[in-house]
RNA sequence: CGCGGGGUAGAGCAGCCUGGUAGCUCGUCGGGCUCAUAACCCGAAGGUCGUUGGUUCAAAUCCGGCCCCCGCAA
């Protein structure tokens, strides 16, 4: 088919590349280049560069609703446009223009976890499963009917990154699946159920502040959420340190909540929790890089004691 | 020209302001001790102090260029 794909960031690359393999695409819209990282340098868009690499026209409208680039679109005449985490509302216009309409990749199991952050929120709530929603898209946000799911396990050593590229990789495999069936018409658009629908904001980083009164478990989830970005962190005497891997600790301790509890140079710190304690296994330090946590107290002095807020 | 921190032994750090013998914790190797330990004691190896110019009798340290890493902000 001839496709139309539009998405941004790296978990709509897979997707793109298997268009490419499979169908005729025919432009490629992503957001425009943003300046980005430290020395604010002008990046293009994982999905751009990917496309260029197979001469692909690239646009990058400021607003996709602008009249004069939806003519350009028009004049494309596509058969289907494919929407992987674009990152701008599509107006009616373009939802009506194809004529298999447009479809949409999302990382949730619909109607669960609608909006922006699916993948972070299912790990930072404990899923065990979540998976692909291959959907109709419509003016509502995410909440166009139903065509093809598939599920993806969450493995208790999973990550926001880890999952992200297991999705990723799942989300192209079933896009070629739906565009095969849309285009034999062997497929029926199934209705979500709103009154199940449960929304997954996007991530800001001031979610990752930890909270030590949480559970264990709810504070292991939120690191591994927000893990490789954009991290859950506390405050250690007044300096700021990200925590990126954490176990639970079954020993019952007595302490506070954010006290540091134990002191092992092999392991790590334990730091108690509400309900019981966590072993610190791997953290960052202001202007330093990822460390295990016994490298970390080589070159600092933590004591039992101390309190992380 | 967005703001800021950093590059010193295999790892993590101190030393720099106030130039003058390369230091700490850990690891590694050798030896000793103990029923035992995140053990303890003794000894050893391991560094062109990111790179490149400059100042100086003398530069990890002061000054300039360059490379790389990281936090914030976007």
């Amino acid at each position: 088919m001839k496709v139309i794909y539009m998405g941004t960031p790296e978990f709509a690359v897979p997707c793109l590349k298997a268009l490419i393999d499979n169908h005729e695409v025919a432009a490629v819209i992503s957001q425009p280049d943003k300046p980005k990282g430290r020395g604010k340098k002008l990046l293009p868009t994982p999905v751009k560069e990917e496309a260029l690499k197979h001469n692909i026209p690239v646009y990058q409208p400021e607003k996709i609703k602008d009249k004069a680039f939806i003519e350009q679109l028009s004049k494309i005449d596509a058969d289907i446009f494919v929407v992987a985490a674009y990152g701008q509302i599509l107006p009616e216009a373009i939802l009506n223009m194809p004529r298999f309409g447009c479809i949409n990749v999302h990382g949730s199991l619909l109607p669960k976890y609608r909006g922006a952050a699916p993948m972070q929120q299912a790990v930072i709530d404990g899923e065990e499963v979540t998976g692909i929603t291959i959907m109709y898209m419509e003016k509502g946000l995410d909440t166009g009917d139903m065509l093809l799911k598939c599920q993806v396990p969450i493995t208790p050593e999973d990550t926001y990154g880890s999952l992200h590229d297991k999705m990723s990789e799942a989300g192209a495999k079933l896009l070629l699946e739906a565009l095969d069936k849309i285009e034999a018409g062997e497929i029926t658009p199934e209705k979500q159920d709103d009154s199940k629908a449960t929304y997954a904001h996007r991530i800001e980083k001031s979610m990752g502040h930890i909270d030590w009164n949480k559970s264990s478990r709810e504070i292991i989830n939120l690191i591994r959420g927000l893990n490789p970005a954009p991290g859950a962190y506390t405050f250690c005497n007044e300096e700021m340190i990200k925590l990126w891997k954490a176990v639970e600790v079954n020993e019952s301790c007595s302490g506070a909540p954010g006290e540091i509890v134990d002191i092992n140079p092999k392991k790590g710190f334990t730091v108690k929790t509400g309900d019981s304690a966590v072993l610190i296994c791997e953290m960052q330090a202001k202007g330093g890089k990822k460390m295990s946590s016994p490298d970390y107290m080589r070159g600092h002095a933590l004591e039992k004691g101390i309190i992380l807020n």
